[in-house]
DNA sequence: AACTATTTATAAGA
DNA sequence: TTCTTATAAATAGTT
């Protein structure tokens, strides 16, 4: 399928046989990973190559099954000399999570900056741009929080704003209410209504204070 | 994988999704077929969509194992005895490693900046701190990097410096040795003594070029 | 294990 | 679904 086309049919060189096999197995697992995540599929894989090597992949739900099986299969098989294809699934399967796990910490640390000994230039290049991508993504997004916390406290202030009115409307109304029952009782109702009104002013101005800072 | 480059991630849509499912499904299946034939391998496939259908193929002698499972799978659970302790253990221990991969790559994404969305400004605040880390850790290694670069470089130079030397020396022996032996022979041979020493320092010159940029 | 000229696979659009 | 087509990915042959 390049350089040349090729007929599908049994390669007979062994060794060349071998190297297609190694890099369509690679090729095909790949396919199998991609589609069961692009497309939300529960995959499971055998390949057993040529001399009776089991290299397997199993989305969760699959995992399962396919150990039942084969067990049902060394069962049919009982291939006493190689090690059982139960055997050969559960190793394959704890050594690949292990695997996976070492992978990520590993990569992880180095994200934190922490096992870069080994590192060439290209890599640290490459790492550093990670990094600033990340960087990058997460400055955005804080962005975005403060946009939001910017929206919701003009929300607030509108609140605010909105309830002071009402109180002074109030005030007015019982200003009114007070300069008619007792017209020209003292002075004091008119120096408590302006006291009410600092007040409340005051407090609107304490409502917006957090906005400072 | 065409038009455009796609990311390797669910695909949100759901009709696409099922478009693509059908796609690569036959893809996939082709080359299971390619290299059951071409390398004389023994294959079992198992995809299920997402909503539950089952495609498989296999080849003959895995046939039987596939057929098994499924008719195990369609009666869903009829394990109601004993999903033995052994079993169990396995499982168990499978579930923390998913579990952890699954941590990890999460975390992995997030300092990638991919997948922020559920995280409050304190949250964002911690991982921009974290990726500031590493960011300084990784220049910081680069520099030394350079560092080390820069000695090898003044190493070089030593050399080349010290080369250049020697050949100046052998000029002078030379220069010595033919007016020695051809005192007053003719004016050329001084005059190619003179070119000799431009063309060493021409060398010394390209020798050091890689110093600029 | 790498490289690269080609062949395949396939995403997007009808 | 199926077809087309521009482009990404896989890989046969080679080193």
């Amino acid at each position: 399928m390049t350089r040349k086309k090729i007929q599908i049919k049994k390669i007979d060189n062994i060794a060349a046989r071998q190297v297609a096999f190694s890099k369509r197995r690679k090729g095909l697992f790949k396919k199998a990973k991609e589609l069961a995540i692009l497309c939300d599929a529960e995959i499971g894989l055998l390949v057993f190559s040529a001399s009776g090597k089991l290299f397997d992949y199993a989305s969760s739900s699959v995992q399962g099954l396919l150990e039942k099986h084969s067990s049902v299969h060394s069962e049919n098989l009982p291939n006493l000399n190689e090690p059982s294809v139960e055997f050969q699934l559960e190793s394959n399967i704890r050594a690949k999570l292990n695997e996976e796990v070492e992978k990520k910490r590993h990569e992880l640390r180095q994200m934190k900056g922490e096992e870069l000994q080994g590192l060439g230039l290209e890599e640290l290049k490459k790492l550093e741009k990670s990094l600033l991508g990340g960087l990058s993504r997460v400055a955005e997004m804080m962005d975005g929080r403060n946009a939001e916390l910017i929206c919701d406290i003009g929300r607030k202030v509108d609140l605010l704003i909105e309830e002071n009115q009402r109180l002074n409307q109030l005030k007015v109304e019982k200003m009114a209410y007070q300069t008619h029952n007792m017209q020209g009782h003292s002075s004091e109702s008119i120096v408590n209504n302006s006291q009410d009104y600092d007040s409340s002013d005051t407090s609107l101005k304490l409502g917006l204070s957090f906005l400072e800072h």
